[in-house]
This record gives structure tokens, sequence and C-alpha cells, in this order.
DNA sequence: AAATATTTGTCCGTATGTATC
DNA sequence: TGATACATACGGACAAATATT
């Protein structure tokens, strides 16, 4: 007598009231759930699946493919179908496409601002979760954006400092809040910094060093571990900018 | 001479890095938003699609799940594929059960910290945005929500306040922040709010009433256009549970 | 290092179901 | 009712990437 045992993909040729690929989506995704499978373990295959199933490999890709995009799975060729560790990004390009679209700039206010609102508004649990290694790896990052505004200074070029600072910069505010207990929090900030390396790309001598100077007193602050000096960092960090226009 | 006109998809088998089905979303996306089509408008069918694009059905309709899934568009035999209005229901799903190891509860934490984040963030710009409209709104919604709370009472019934309670819940929050100028922000709250749906189900009377009155609070500090009390009220709202624990 | 097997990627053809006119 | 247009679903075939022996 066939039982269904924990950990089997059900038949689904009834109940028509849904798409099929969205009850194949749907029964992997309580599949992946039964067997608390994590991130790195491999799905059977699409073979196997379709078995197991009993449904033909195109509709099981279209649910695999859907499985992909919603970050849950990743699928590389000769090897398998992997879970992925939590991953929003495309869930947060769908939401950034979800509203008319208005210019890139004011997009990149609306970001900004949303950023120092997340970013003040953890400060504390940003605080209380940073190990030493983060603040040795913020002042590494602290280190690199000297070195690139000095070839900068050296090289003449008045503008155009380029990728290495930006990526130094988003490297920087992805550390303060990569140990967070709000996985989402993360997600959202990781988002809105790779939004940011688009645009990041000219800037005044002036500017540059305030940027240094903002996140000097930041690592100070942590290296000291001192936290209303890190929340007054924090604060001078965004407002300095946010209050001038 | 084929010119490339503002609204059309380009042909894509050069750039072998990413997946074809991945760069077949991406290029319909910015299609919809090139050809800023909206909610109920049809995309072109699949074979035309196909053809414009140079990709197989099979690949093709990959990628129109993936923009099914994720809600950016319905697909109906003998219609067509349709822009739809854009809905999260398994974007929310989707993070819910992304998390492995993490309960739906933790998730659920989550959303209420960045919820009162944001909220608490934004209390300046959504006192300057709110008219008199929208004012008259939240008082109706308020009255929404003692209305279900006496059916409550007098059906006896102690628990499960149901749908409508937590609706009207929902719809104070995204009225306060309908009208702020920073659009992202509003689509962010929106989503978060949605999410709520799945968990606001049962509570005791005890919470219902004190959900009121913190509802009632902000109101009152509204209509009497009382910035500080719209603050302190807003801080009652989110620190009374928030610290409890 | 090289051959082979495994697994996903991509394409094609065909039949069925469903909505519209 | 019938005809047409469209998505849904199936099956088979070969290519490309990776792992294994």
């Amino acid at each position: 007598m066939e039982t269904t045992q924990k950990g089997n993909l059900r038949t689904l040729h009834n109940l028509k009231d849904q798409k099929l690929y969205i009850r194949v989506y749907d029964e992997i995704r309580t599949y992946i759930e039964k067997n608390q499978l994590k991130p790195g373990d491999k799905l059977p295959t699409e073979m196997e699946m379709c078995q197991m199933l009993g449904v033909s490999r195109n509709v099981l890709r279209e649910a695999i493919k859907s499985l992909e995009i919603t970050g849950i799975v990743a699928s590389k060729p000769g090897v398998g179908i992997l879970i992925r560790d939590f991953n929003a990004d495309y869930f947060m390009s769908s939401l950034l496409h979800s509203f008319p679209a208005q210019s890139d700039r004011q997009v990149e206010q609306y970001i900004e601002e949303l950023r120092r609102v997340l970013e003040l508004g953890f400060v504390d649990k940003a605080f209380a979760s940073l190990t030493e290694e983060d603040i040795d790896m913020l002042g590494e990052l602290l280190e690199q954006m000297r070195a690139c505004a000095q070839k900068q200074e050296h090289s003449g070029k008045p503008l155009q400092i380029g990728a290495p600072f930006a990526r130094a910069d988003a490297a920087f505010h992805k550390t303060l809040f990569s140990h967070i207990d709000n996985k989402l929090m993360f997600s959202i900030i990781r988002f809105f910094w790779a939004y940011d390396k688009y645009y990041k790309e000219q800037t005044t001598p002036d500017a540059v060093s305030l940027t240094i100077e903002k996140h000097e007193r930041i690592y100070m602050a942590l290296k000291a571990r001192d936290f209303t000096a890190f929340q007054d960092a924090m604060q001078f960090h965004f407002n300095v900018d946010y209050y001038k226009k």
C-alpha cells in the first residue's frame, strides 16, 4: 500500500482549480519545508521530479524557474538544483518596479532617504551585533577609501574617483549591518547599496574628504566601543547632507 | 534601415553571461516600463514575443511564469498576457518560506520591527503630507475598527475578531503614508501591511481595545493638527508592544 | 589528462482547453 | 453554433556545463 511518507512529492493531477506549474511550485516548496532542506542541499533532478509529480519536464521547469526568480533555489548545469540562502534581490527589484517610473534621480533620492531612516533606526542593533572582526574590516575599508582618494589627488584628475571608492563605501555600510538579527533589514540595505553603485561616480574632492571623515568618525567610535559617539557619528553621516538642501 | 524605437523588444542572443530566461524576464520588464503599460493592458502574444526576442517558446514561457509569480503579469488562455496591478502575495509567501531554520513568527517580528523603524522615521513627512480627506478617512477606519470590536463583544466569541478588523488596521496605516513624497517608502509600507493579513487573525479582547486606543490617539492628534501629539501617539503605538518583551 | 556520464539549457513539433467574436 | 486566437501541456532531441572515473 502506498503511504505518503514525510518527504515525498505527491502526484497532483486532480485539483484543476489552479495552474499546474503553480501547484508544482507549491508542492516543491512544501517538500523543501517537510524535508528541512537547507542552503546548499540539492533537490532531486528534474527528471526524477517529473516522474514523482507526474508532469512534463516543461511544466516542471516553469515551476523551477519561478522558484529561482523568487530566490528560493539556484539551478546549475551539470550540478543540479540547489537550495539558496535567503536572497531578496528580485523581491526588492520587483518592488522597485512596482511603482510608476520616475526619473532615476528621484529614485536615488527615495533610496537615500530610506537608507537614512533605516540605518539610523537600527543603530542600536548594529552596535550590539558588531564583532571585533567586523570592526577590523571597517578599518580596512576606510583605509581603502583613503587610498583611492590619494591616488586621485596625485593623478590630478578633478572628478571621477571611480567605482573602487563607491564600492568601499557600500561595503562599509553593508558590514555595519551584516550581523544584525533582522535578515530582512539586511537584505534591504544590501539591495539599496547595490542600486547606488550606478550613481556614485562623480564627486568633488571636497565631497570625497567629507565622506572619509564621516566614516572615520564611525570607525573611531566603534573602535572605542562608545555607543553614544557611534550614534552621533551616524547622525552626522546622514544629516550633514540631508539638512543642507 | 531597422532602428530601435522606444517600445521594442531587442533580440538578445549575445551577452551570454546570464541565463536566457532571466534576460527575457528583464527585457519584458523594461518593455513594460518603456511603453508605460498599465494594469489591464496586454503584452504581445507568446509567439510574437518569441519572434521579436529570437528565443524559443519554452524559454519565453519560463520568463512569463516568472513574471506571473512575481505578480507583474497574469496570463489567461484565450485572452493573452495581462499586466497586473502589483500583487505581492507570492512574494510574501516566498519570504515566509525562504527563511529555512526560522519560524513564521520570526519573519513576522522582522517585519514588525521594520515597520516600526520606517513609520517612526517618516512621521514628519507623513504629518506634512496628510490632507483633510486623509484624516476623515482615518476617522472612518477608526469607526470601522470600533464596530468590529463591538460586534465581537455581542457575539460572545472570545477570539477570532477576523479579517475586517485587521484590514481596517492595515488601511489606517497605509492611509497615513499614502501621500508621502517618497513613493518607494509607500510601496514598502503597503507591502508589509499586505503581509500582515496572514497573521492578524486571533487576538484577545484586551489587545483589541489597546489597538483601538493606539489609533484613537493618532487620529485625535491629527484632527487637532498637533505634530507633537502625533509624534507621541506614533511612539506610543509602536513602543507599547516593542518594549514589553 | 582524457573520456564518459550526469544534469540543466534550449529548441522544435503537436495536441488540448479556453475565451472571444 | 462555429471559427479563430490564445495559452496550456506533453514528448522528444540535441547542446552546453559540470562531475566522475
